[in-house]
RNA sequence: GCUCCCUUCGUCUAGUGGCCUAGGACAUCGCCCUCUCACGGCGGUAACGCGGAUUCGAAUUCCGCAGGGAGCGCCA
């Protein structure tokens, strides 16, 4: 049984590489029919806020991701928020206390902090320099007795090799020695990442960890903690960077990084799904496809491993075909169901195909909805030259024509190409800025059945006032 | 500084020693279709970071270099 989870912490909106990393455990997870976790990672109080937690699971939602325990609908490890584990994990705390494979350390940030200095001024690795580590008991109940209150560390083997195969790197191999005593309880009590993300890990039975390529060198510290207590590892994946379009880290100022963005940008889930998918993972199908399809068609070995550009460009193609999939109901759902009251309703659905296939967001919807239901059409320099190029007499036969023919635009382009002789682009386009202000845009047949007679009548009236 | 990761068209990638005069998609350019944009069809431009080695043969293996990135936190 195949056991993946995504474990956020609620510290802010999910980013594009962690959603990337929630996506591909979901997908591993539906593959093989197996089971999706989310899980909190709330265990630094200062920074968790709750709010992010409600913001985390309804991007997650909306991007099609369901996790089938976690949050909302619990499971057999229950709870699925580390701030709610601390039992659990002061089990695992004594345990290594008792083992000696841990010990309390009650150096000062500052004492740490300029050790860091001297270390790296020397040229040397910023590691913990083991000034606890020989602490005598009497010297530690000393100490507690004084009123300090110690965090505990880790005590990492000596020349010992840490090896793992990747799953997406390989063979690693790390030398503890490069890996200086970690902190895994704070002094306030609270577990650290290192070590309950490790713990919760095994106790929850993931199978498989997908996570940010961040985490590669962590990984050889959670593979000592879980030795140390005899527990069973899971398999660890390193996804690549997603990085902006200029190839430094995606950031803030790359413009949206976080789901919410897309999202609030009026990106479809779809077409998020399907950009990010194939984002450093090569499918064959070139179509768009569905949660599902992507699922099926996910294998760990089609994931790349150097870093993948966030392109707009893609981002874009997959929005465009996202749109066109969309049913009517989903349009306007999309396009705010506010256009409604506006377009009346035996309109409606000509509106909502016509704006489907020349739509890319919303405001594109909307801009169309104001060039054809609001009156305010103005013309710009080079549009009024296209009106005085065709002249008052094309307006007013194209008046004529309406007056007789309505709507029926092929009759009316009939008369006039006879009348004026005029046709192809000289016909079509004083026709189309007069009508929507716009040289480009659905095809005319549609914009004049939506206009309606009259409408058509007042502006080709006002371009010939202006000719 | 130390450890680790990465490096094929502008971008995402295919490629696991001969099928590679390196394939596809997006973007871009041209043509066709066409009332415009889009769609669709056809075609073009465009890449194996550098240097060695192994081999009859290397994008693919090995070594070095360069460039990019991550980790070395009482952040996650």
């Amino acid at each position: 049984m195949i056991r993946t989870r995504f474990s956020p912490s609620p510290t802010g909106l999910i980013h594009l590489g962690n959603a990337r990393a929630a996506l591909f455990s979901a997908l591993y997870a539906a593959k093989n029919k197996g089971t999706f976790i989310l899980r909190i990672e709330d265990t630094d109080q200062s920074r968790s806020e709750h709010q992010y937690t409600e913001l985390l699971q309804d991007d997650l939602r909306w991007l099609g991701i369901h996790w089938q325990e976690g949050p909302g609908v619990n499971g057999p490890y229950t709870p699925y928020w580390q701030s709610k584990r601390h039992e659990i994990y002061a089990r695992y705390y004594q345990k290594l206390e008792e083992m000696e494979l841990a010990y309390p350390c009650f150096c000062t940030d500052h004492e740490l902090a300029l050790n860091r200095k001297i270390q790296l001024s020397r040229g040397q690795a910023p590691r913990y320099p083991g000034t606890c580590r020989k602490l005598s008991k009497e010297e530690i109940g000393k100490r507690i007795l004084e009123g300090k209150t110690p965090a505990l560390r880790f005590r990492v083997p000596v020349q010992t090799l840490v090896e793992f195969v990747d799953l997406v790197k390989g063979p690693q191999r790390f030398n503890s020695d490069d890996i200086g005593d970690f902190i895994i309880r704070r002094a306030d009590g609270s577990s650290s990442f290192m070590f309950c993300n490790a713990i919760d890990d095994s106790c929850m039975e993931v199978t498989h960890v997908l996570r940010g390529e961040d985490h590669l060198a962590n990984t050889p510290r959670q593979l000592m903690i879980l030795k140390a207590l005899q527990m069973r590892t899971p398999e660890y994946g390193h996804l690549s960077l997603i990085t902006g379009e200029d190839g430094a880290p995606l950031s803030k100022r790359h413009g949206s990084s976080s789901l919410h963005d897309l999202r609030e940008a009026g990106y479809l889930t779809l077409a998020v799904l399907n950009y990010m998918s194939r984002l450093s993972h090569a499918y064959d199908e070139k179509k768009l496809m569905s949660f599902e399809e992507l699922a099926l068609n996910f294998h760990l070995g089609k994931l790349s491993r150097s870093p993948a550009r966030f392109d707009m460009n893609q981002l874009m193609h997959w929005q465009k075909e996202a749109v066109r999939m969309l049913s009517v109901k989903e349009m306007w759902d999309w396009v705010g169901d506010s256009l409604r009251e506006i377009i009346p309703s035996e309109k409606r659905d000509l509106f909502i195909k016509l704006v489907q296939e020349n739509a890319l967001f919303p405001a594109d919807a909307h801009v169309w909805k104001t060039i054809l239901f609001e009156n305010k059409l103005q013309w710009d320099n080079e549009q009024l030259g296209i009106l005085k190029g065709a002249g008052k007499a094309f307006f007013s036969a194209a008046q004529k024509s309406v007056e007789k023919h309505g709507t029926d635009l092929k009759a009316v382009l009939d008369e006039m190409k006879a009348a004026l002789n005029v046709s192809g682009k000289g016909l079509f386009m004083p026709i189309r800025v007069a009508l929507t202000a716009e040289k480009e845009g659905p095809e005319l047949l549609h914009i004049v059945t939506l206009l309606g007679t009259d409408e058509v009548l007042t502006r080709f009236k006002n371009a010939e006032s202006v000719c």
